[in-house]
RNA sequence: GGCGUCUUGGCCGAGUGGCUAGGCAAAGGUCUGCAAAACCUUGUACAGCGGUUCGAAUCCGCUAGACGCCUCCA
């Protein structure tokens, strides 16, 4: 039987503002599609605390049993640079800027995009398209909603009717907004358009002579509007109808809103049962800007190169310090942070760590069973990760007190025990064990071995000064010696 | 200006109408040659002011503040 059937997994749904039962579309099987990055610059830290909220979505799907299938997209054209009519594609500007081609940008920061994922351990998800590759899908579904009179075109352009969508269906159900209410407080831009409404939005845009990336089609040489492409691989890949959609909270409005009333408008149903919004990370309480200087590029963690850490950091400690946080609650990235999950994590570690050496009893004073169900509980409240990590820390307390004597686990138990903490930690949060992948570590323990028998050597001698020596010298070069009951230890920062 | 989310102990960060989140930091104890680690113990926390209730930090209202969206944004 899959694991499913036996987990009550609850997702907070934003279209309804509830948590509610999750129950795919079709039994066994999960359509998930998340909003990816725009490759025209390094990938903001934040955009990774959301994908890393989506990442670890994916991963407990998985090991649920559920058939997933992930699709991420690359947006690699088509995102206006305003909303006005001078209309310029953000990759196509950036490449002027820098003298080369879009897809040369394209190619630079898409690299850097899954360079980063890959050093915080991300999954790769099933598809990742990009928006250039699916300009005939879009062209397609702007053709579609034109069929159906919800959609004109001006001077090579073509705008969604927002208004006219409106009378049959609602426009702003996701975002709870009311279209009168978009209407009054919508401001004047200058110059505005060929729009009948500002709040109708381009599906089409006509390029103008200096754009370089445009396609043909019907209307005009152009490119597609930015909310088109989600809609367009969605429905390719999940179909017209599918699971999961999850983005960015300020993704909510307007992309999603948009993405909703495209495919209904073209489909004649809703895309999507479940709507996840990741919440914003913030730095130091604000938000960050590389304007004000209130930024860290996801790289500087892992060199420490960025004066608002003090050092740099193990990306599990970051991956750590992100999940120790709600996905749908604000998080502040701070120094302070950083160093108390980097304790933690540590502590986590080196639990699991000493799970291989623990001595079994008889019988286990602690149900081991009850824990790894409140472990799962955690997750099936819409991906509770900071409950889950509690949980685990509980785990930890349990592992230190049988090795004190305090506590037993029996030889059934203690298996299950180390197969749940390696399930939670490591294939869940996708955490990776620091000090087990450090390069030469059996050599190393090696050495540290014999100098722990000289040090306990020199003790029985009650040679204090030697053996505090080994101990401390040791210590400077990043080797902490722990003495137990049955022994001594080391652990390596 | 409009819409929305949020405000928890020294710090980070969960959660709930009445019962211990967890991590980091701090204090005392056990252990140790001394430490470290570990274990045990220790915190009158829920922005302010009203209201509902037998009972609210948890529900409602107002005030203040933060953050987000309304314009590319994860």
């Amino acid at each position: 039987m899959a694991l499913y059937q036996h987990q009550q997994l609850k997702i907070y749904n934003s279209l309804s503002g509830k948590k509610e039962l999750f129950k795919p579309i079709h039994e066994g099987y999960v359509g998930l599609y998340v909003c990816g990055p725009t490759v025209y610059s390094n990938v903001h830290l934040g955009n990774v605390r959301t994908f890393m909220s989506f990442d670890v979505v994916f991963r407990y799907l998985k090991h649920l049993d559920y058939k997933v299938r992930y699709v991420r997209n690359i947006t690699d054209a088509g995102h206006l640079e305003n909303d006005a009519d001078e209309g310029e594609d953000r990759i196509a500007k950036k490449a002027r800027l820098e003298a080369i081609e879009p897809m040369e940008v394209v190619q630079r920061y898409t690299v850097d995009f899954h360079n980063i994922l890959n050093t915080f351990n991300f999954l790769p998800p099933s598809i990742e398209p990009t928006a250039t590759g699916h300009i005939i899908e879009q062209i397609e579904i702007i053709k579609s909603i034109m069929d159906k009179g919800l959609a004109y075109e001006v001077n090579g352009s073509v705008y969604f009717d927002v208004l006219k969508y409106n009378e049959t269906k609602s426009y702003g159900i996701l975002s709870k907004r009311k279209v009168e209410d978009l209407i009054h407080n919508t401001r004047q831009l200058d110059g505005q358009s060929d729009k009948k409404n500002p709040q109708d939005f381009a599906l089409w845009k006509k390029a103008e002579p200096q754009h370089i990336m445009r396609w043909p089609s019907p209307w005009s040489d152009g490119f597609p509007g930015w909310h088109l492409e989600c809609t367009a691989m969605s429905t390719k890949y999940l179909g017209e109808h599918f699971d999961i959609h999850g983005g960015g909270m300020d993704l909510k409005f307007p992309h999603h809103e948009c993405e909703i009333a495209q495919a209904e408008a073209c489909n004649d149903q809703p895309p999507v049962n479940y709507w996840m919004h990741a919440n914003m990370l913030i730095m130091n309480g604000k938000k960050m800007a590389k304007s004000t200087g209130n930024f860290i590029l996801p790289n500087e963690i892992f060199t420490g190169d960025n004066p608002h850490i003090s050092k740099a950091f193990h990306p599990s400690v970051a991956r750590f310090f992100m999940l120790q946080a709600h996905y749908r609650s604000i998080l502040d990235f701070t120094n302070e942070g950083l160093l108390a999950a980097e304790k933690g994590f540590a502590r986590l570690m080196e639990g699991i760590n000493s799970l291989n050496s623990l001595n079994t009893s008889k019988t286990s004073s602690f149900d081991v069973n009850d824990w790894r169900q409140k472990c799962y509980e955690a997750m099936n409240d819409d991906f509770n990760t900071p409950i889950l990590i509690a949980n685990l820390f509980e785990g930890v307390k349990v592992i230190n007190q049988i090795k004190d004597g305090s506590a037993t686990i029996s030889k059934d138990d203690l298996q299950i025990f180390k197969e749940t903490f390696e399930n939670f930690t490591f294939d869940i949060l996708g955490l990776t064990n620091v000090s087990e992948t450090a390069s030469g570590a059996d050599q190393l323990s090696g050495v540290v071995e014999i100098l722990i028998n000289l040090r306990k050597e020199a003790r029985l001698n009650k040679d204090f000064a030697l053996s505090d020596k080994i101990r401390d010298d040791l210590a400077n070069i990043g080797v902490h010696l722990k003495d137990g009951k049955d022994g001594t230890t080391f652990t390596t920062n």
